[in-house]
RNA sequence: GCCCGUGUAGCUCAGUCGGCAGAGCACUUCCUUGGUAAGGAAGAGGCCGUCGGUUCGAUUCCGACCGCGGGCUCCA
C-alpha cells in the first residue's frame, strides 16, 4: 500500500499498484512519479509501503520525461518514414531534445514538416508506452535483427543483465527510461534543426544525422520558447555588428577569424579598455606591454610547443632563428618577473595587459566574435607567495564581479575545476599544492558568499580553476572569467623569490582573465544588450538633427559643445534628409539621445531631447542635456 | 576536418523548366525646406563564388574546388 501525491494535490491510497487507473478514474493525467527524489514511470510498480508524488506534465521535473518522450516520438516517425534507418541516441537536452538517426538516404529540412506530421499522428494514436524487460541475450538478438549496431554498441557498455526497453505501437527501442505513459501527452512540440553530428562525438566516426526538436507541456510555453528563439536570432552579433557598423570578419581580405574592428566598434572597445584599465590600476595591478612574437626557446621553455603545437601558426624565420607568433602572454610576464631578484616583500605581483594572442582553430569551429584566430585577452599573472594565495583569489573576485557588474552582469554560475582523484598522475604539482590551491579557491569562493559546483577532473593539467558563467539578459549562460592556478609555468622558467630565511622560494602563479578576450566580450554585450549600447558605451551617444538647412550651423555648433564636454556626438547634417528620415535613422543605429533643432531650439539655446525609448523630453538647455548625459556616462548605468 | 544547407549589385533577396539579368535599401544627380521611425524623380552599379564537363548556346544541368551558415555526447 502506497500514499500517493496526485497532481492535483489529493492524496489517495493506491492498492495493487495500478496508478494509471487511479488517475483515469479521476481524470487526471501524471507525467511521472517520484519516489524518494527518482524518476519513475507512472506504469511502474509502487513501491510497498511509503509515498509517491505523481506529477503533471507542467511539473518542472517532467519536462526531461516529456522530451525525452518526444524524441522517442521522433525516432518511432522517422522508422516508419525511412525503412532502414540506424537509431543512434536520443535525450533530451536542456532546451530541448534531439535523436540521432543513420539515414539510408540523405534527408534536408524540407523533410522535417513531413516528419513532424508522421510525429502528429503517434501523438493522435496515443499509443501507450510500456517499459519491456530483456535479458542480454535476448535484448542483444533483438537489436542484431533489427540491425541496430549503434545500439548494440550501446547494450555492450551496460553492465546489467536485465536491460531495459520502451515499447510504443510497433516501435522499441533501448532505454533506460523513464517516459510519459502514452504518446498522447506529447501534445506540443516542433521540430528545429537537422545537423550533422559524429556517433559519439569522435571524428574518426560515422557521421548521423541529428534532428533538434523541442516540447513543453503547454502551447503558451511553447510559444514563447519560439518567440525566444527569435529574440535571439535577432540579436545575433554577426547581424547586428554589420548592420551598426561596429565590426566585420573579411575571410577573402584579411583573413578568417580575424577582426577588423570598425570605428564604432573601436569606439566601445575603448570605453572597455579605458573602464578595465583603471580599474586594475585602482585594484593594485601593473599594467605591462609584450610583443606579438617571441623566440621558439621561450615556447621550448613554457611547454607549448610541446603540448599546444597544434593550437599554433607555423614558425618564421628571422635572421636564422625560430620565432613564433604567441599563443599566450604568460612567458613574457614571466620574462618580466625574472629581470630581477624578487624579495617576499614584493610580492604579491601582479602583471596585466590587453594582450593580442593568435591561435590556430580549425575553420569549422570559427564563429563570428565568439570563436576568433586573433584575440585580444584581458590577462594578469598574480606572483605572490602561498601565505597571499586565498587573498589574491577573493581579490580576483571582487574586481570581477565589479567590472562584469558595469555591464549589466550580475547573476552568475560558478565552477570549481579539481583533479580527477582517480588519475593524480596525470597532473603537475605535488598533492599538497594541489589540496592547498583548492582550499584557498573554496575559501575566497565562501567568503565572497559565491555557491559554486564542483567539477572533479575538469582541471586543467596544471592547476585548478574557478570559472564563472554569466546569464545575459536572455538568460543565456557565457563563460567569461577564468582563474587558473599554474603549478607549470613557475617550475619550467625556474621563478623564485627569496623569503625571509634568505633562500629561495617558488612562487605560485595564477593566470587569469575576466572578461575573457575582448572579440568574445564585444560579441557577448552586443546579444546582450541588443546592440542597444547603455550611455556610457554607446558609440555615438547624442545625435544632433536640424530640422531644416537653416539649423544646420547651430546643430553643429550644439555638437562641438557636446564633444568639448567629452560627448561623443555628431551632428547629422551632411545631407538634407526630413526629419522623420533622421529620427528613424538614429533609432535604428540605436543612438541614446537625440536632439533636435528647429527655429524655436535655435533661438533659444536649446534643444528638443528625444530618447531612444521614444519618450520625448522635450525642451531643454543644452548645459542641462550635457550634464543629463554627462551623468548618465559617469554612472556607467543602464538609464538613459 | 566531417554531415546538411547555401553562394546572383555594397547590403537583403527575387528570377531564369538552357536563349543579352531583376526588386528594395545604400550610392550619384536633380526637385522638395521638411517638427519626432523612410518626401519624390532620374542615373550608375553584376565574370550570377571559382575551375572543368555536357550543349549551337550554361548564371541555370553535371562534377570538382573554394567561401559562408547550422551542427559535431547535455551520453541507452
Amino acid at each position: 500500500m502506497a500514499n500517493v501525491i496526485l497532481p492535483s494535490g489529493d492524496t489517495v491510497v493506491v492498492d495493487g499498484g495500478d496508478l494509471l487507473a487511479v488517475l483515469k478514474e479521476r481524470g487526471e493525467t501524471a507525467a511521472a512519479v517520484v519516489v524518494d527524489g527518482q524518476l519513475h514511470d507512472v506504469r511502474d510498480p509502487l513501491p510497498s509501503r511509503g509515498d509517491a508524488r505523481a506529477i503533471g506534465l507542467d511539473d518542472p521535473a517532467a519536462i526531461e520525461v516529456l522530451r525525452h518522450t518526444a524524441s522517442h516520438v521522433l525516432a518511432h516517425a522517422v522508422t516508419r518514414l525511412y525503412p532502414g534507418v540506424k537509431l543512434a541516441i536520443g535525450p533530451a537536452i536542456a532546451e530541448g531534445f534531439y535523436y540521432d538517426f543513420r539515414f539510408p538516404a540523405p534527408i534536408n529540412r524540407d523533410d522535417l514538416p513531413r516528419i513532424a506530421e508522421e510525429m502528429a499522428k503517434i501523438v493522435a494514436e496515443d499509443l501507450p508506452i510500456e517499459r519491456v524487460w530483456l535479458p542480454r541475450n535476448k535484448a542483444a538478438a533483438l537489436l542484431a535483427e533489427k540491425g541496430e549496431a549503434y545500439k548494440l554498441e550501446l547494450l555492450g557498455e551496460i553492465p546489467d543483465e536485465r536491460i531495459s526497453f520502451y515499447r510504443q505501437g510497433e516501435f522499441i527501442d533501448l532505454c533506460r527510461g523513464p517516459h510519459l505513459p502514452s504518446t498522447g501527452l506529447v501534445q506540443h512540440f516542433v521540430l528545429l534543426d537537422l545537423a550533422g553530428a559524429y556517433w559519439r562525438g569522435d571524428a574518426t566516426r560515422d557521421m548521423l544525422t541529428r534532428i533538434y526538436g523541442t516540447a513543453f507541456p503547454t502551447r503558451e510555453a511553447l510559444a514563447e520558447h519560439l518567440k525566444w528563439r527569435e529574440e535571439a536570432r535577432k540579436r545575433d552579433h554577426r547581424l547586428l555588428g554589420p548592420e551598426l557598423d561596429l565590426f566585420s570578419i573579411q575571410n577573402e581580405t584579411v583573413g578568417a577569424g580575424l577582426v577588423l574592428w570598425h570605428p564604432k566598434g573601436a569606439a566601445v572597445r575603448h570605453e572597455i579598455e579605458t573602464f578595465w584599465k583603471e580599474e586594475h590600476y585602482r585594484a593594485g595591478y601593473q599594467l605591462v606591454a609584450t610583443p606579438h612574437i617571441g623566440r621558439a626557446r621561450l615556447w621550448e621553455t613554457s611547454g607549448h610547443l610541446d603540448f599546444y603545437k597544434d593550437g599554433m601558426y607555423s614558425p618564421m624565420d628571422i635572421e636564422g632563428q625560430e620565432f613564433y607568433l604567441k599563443p599566450m602572454n604568460c612567458p613574457f610576464h614571466i620574462a618580466i618577473y625574472k629581470t630581477h631578484t624578487r624579495s617576499y616583500r614584493d610580492l604579491p605581483i601582479r602583471y596585466a595587459e590587453l594582450g593580442t594572442v593568435y591561435r590556430f582553430e580549425r575553420s569549422g569551429v570559427l564563429h563570428g566574435l565568439l570563436r576568433v584566430r586573433g584575440f585580444t585577452q584581458d590577462d594578469a599573472h598574480i606572483i605572490c607567495r602561498p601565505d597571499q594565495i586565498e587573498d589574491e583569489v577573493l581579490a580576483c573576485l571582487d574586481l570581477t564581479l565589479h567590472i562584469l557588474g558595469a555591464f549589466g552582469f550580475r547573476d552568475y554560475k560558478v565552477a570549481l575545476s579539481v583533479r580527477d582523484p582517480e588519475h593524480t598522475e596525470h597532473y603537475i604539482g605535488s598533492d599538497a599544492m594541489w589540496e592547498e590551491a583548492e582550499r584557498s579557491l573554496v575559501r575566497a569562493l565562501e567568503r565572497k558568499g559565491l555557491p559554486h559546483i564542483r567539477m572533479a577532473g575538469e582541471a586543467v593539467f596544471y592547476g585548478p580553476k574557478i570559472d564563472l558563467h554569466v546569464l545575459d539578459s536572455l538568460k543565456r549562460s557565457w563563460q567569461l572569467t577564468t582563474i587558473q592556478f599554474d603549478f607549470n609555468e613557475p617550475e619550467r622558467f625556474d621563478m623564485a623569490y627569496i623569503g625571509d630565511d634568505g633562500q629561495a622560494h617558488r612562487p605560485y602563479m595564477v593566470h587569469r582573465a575576466l572578461l575573457g578576450s575582448l572579440e568574445r566580450f564585444f560579441g557577448i554585450l552586443i546579444e546582450h544588450y541588443g546592440g542597444a549600447f547603455p550611455a556610457w558605451l554607446a558609440p555615438v551617444q547624442a545625435a544632433v538633427l536640424p530640422v531644416t538647412e537653416a539649423e544646420i550651423p547651430y546643430a553643429e555648433g550644439v555638437a562641438a559643445e557636446l564633444r568639448a564636454a567629452g560627448i561623443r556626438a555628431e551632428a547629422w547634417t551632411k545631407e538634407r534628409k526630413t526629419l522623420r528620415w533622421l529620427i528613424r535613422e538614429a533609432q535604428v543605429q540605436k543612438v541614446p539621445y537625440m536632439l533636435v533643432c528647429g527655429a524655436r531650439e535655435a533661438a533659444g539655446g536649446a534643444v528638443a531631447v528625444r530618447l531612444r525609448t521614444g519618450e520625448d523630453l522635450g525642451h531643454q538647455r543644452v548645459a542641462d542635456v550635457v550634464t543629463r548625459i554627462k551623468g548618465a556616462v559617469t554612472s556607467r548605468g543602464a538609464s538613459l
